[in-house]
DNA sequence: GATATAAGTTAGTAATCACTTACTTACTAT
DNA sequence: ATAGTAAGTAAGTGATTACTAACTTATATC
């Protein structure tokens, strides 16, 4: 058991903050989680972590940033290694799932922060983060559409706003059960049925 | 003007304190709502609320019992002026819709209690009104598969969770864009992807 | 190996939280 | 009318919060 130097770069330990406030927003809300909690979670004290960040406000605003640009790294690597736009749209789907199991924290954090008065500058972080999100579904969607693979008359906004909520009642659901399986069990149904809601009439 | 009178009977103060607890919700993040923000939003002392309820918890919890009875109540009444199981789907989902958009803080109160750690009465009654709700939508489809308007290969849990994935996707894009109209005018289209996706082969 | 500095600790601060207590006001029943 | 009680006020309580200041330890550079 090598456990970690007491002593970090200010990157790397800027990095851990970042990880074990996410990891701590997979269990209680994260309108309720300390600073205090988060540098317990780091085994240091709670003074030192203001070596790093100025305030509380900028550690979640580094969790959002952390969180957009892992996840559309990762959406765009989906995107460009399908071949057609329904084809992308399930890589999308798998890899917004595989992230959002990994990571529990995400759709929480992001939820909570858009909830919130205070902290506009967290509340735009995210709200860029769905609009960027929403705008390459939105050239898929479209892309589908010239294809013809998806039906012509599908509303670009609500397949788009749907695909979101594809995701969404999957999380609610993880919230509630807490049971990852029985959601990576369910899954692809739920996408075969909004597969099926955008669907052009032939393959 | 007739402004209300300060004394009231406790059973109304407590309904005038959900009603308060509820619209707050709608404005900022439901964990961070304190008692004295409910009270000046009553045009009361913050101690005069502990008269009426033990604790914080307990109002939060008369929330919850309130928002579980009124929805549960609009939907089953929607679903039983229905004709067949997909118009009750559509009944249920522009009740739960209609409900959503009177009230903006019950899906946020209900998202924030399901995500808390602690005070688990709150965290019960929120799931048992999620777990009930599903069984309602369950009976739907499977009625609407042996009636053949639904796909008999749906898997219904599947479905199930769509279903509220389709209202939960609205709801974030309300959250975020805080724009009724704009939802209002996108919502029968995501509901008409989602029907397509579980629809038997015709009409 | 001395030294500068980055990183961490300890022990605070004022502000704010849910909740309480002692007292006052309004309503109701006799 | 008066007494009893329900409802409300004012001013607290200790606990907890984010944040800070003074001091200590570790690491890297020359």
């Amino acid at each position: 058991m090598t456990q970690p130097p007491r002593h970090l770069p200010a990157e790397q330990r800027r990095a851990a903050t970042v990880a074990a406030l996410l990891a701590l927003a997979a269990e209680e809300n994260p309108a309720d989680i300390t600073t205090t909690a988060i540098a317990r979670r780091m085994k240091l004290t709670q003074g030192a972590l203001f070596k790093h960040f100025p305030t509380k406000a900028a550690m979640v605003q580094a969790v959002l940033t952390w969180v957009s640009e892992m996840l559309l790294k990762r959406v765009d690597a989906a995107i460009s290694s399908a071949q057609s736009p329904l084809d992308a749209l399930e890589a999308v789907f798998e890899t917004h799932m595989a992230f959002v199991m990994e990571h529990p924290g995400v759709p929480r954090m992001l939820f909570s922060e858009l909830q919130r008065k205070g902290n506009p500058v967290a509340r735009r972080i995210a709200s860029v983060l769905l609009q960027r999100y929403a705008e390459r579904l939105s050239v898929l969607i479209k892309d589908g559409q010239t294809r013809g693979s998806i039906r012509p008359d599908t509303d670009v906004d609500a397949a788009a706003a749907l695909f979101l909520g594809t995701i969404q009642g999957l999380v609610v659901q993880l919230m509630v059960t807490r049971d990852v399986e029985s959601v990576r069990k369910v899954m692809g149904d739920v996408f075969r049925i909004y597969r099926r809601g955008i669907e052009g009439e032939e393959k």
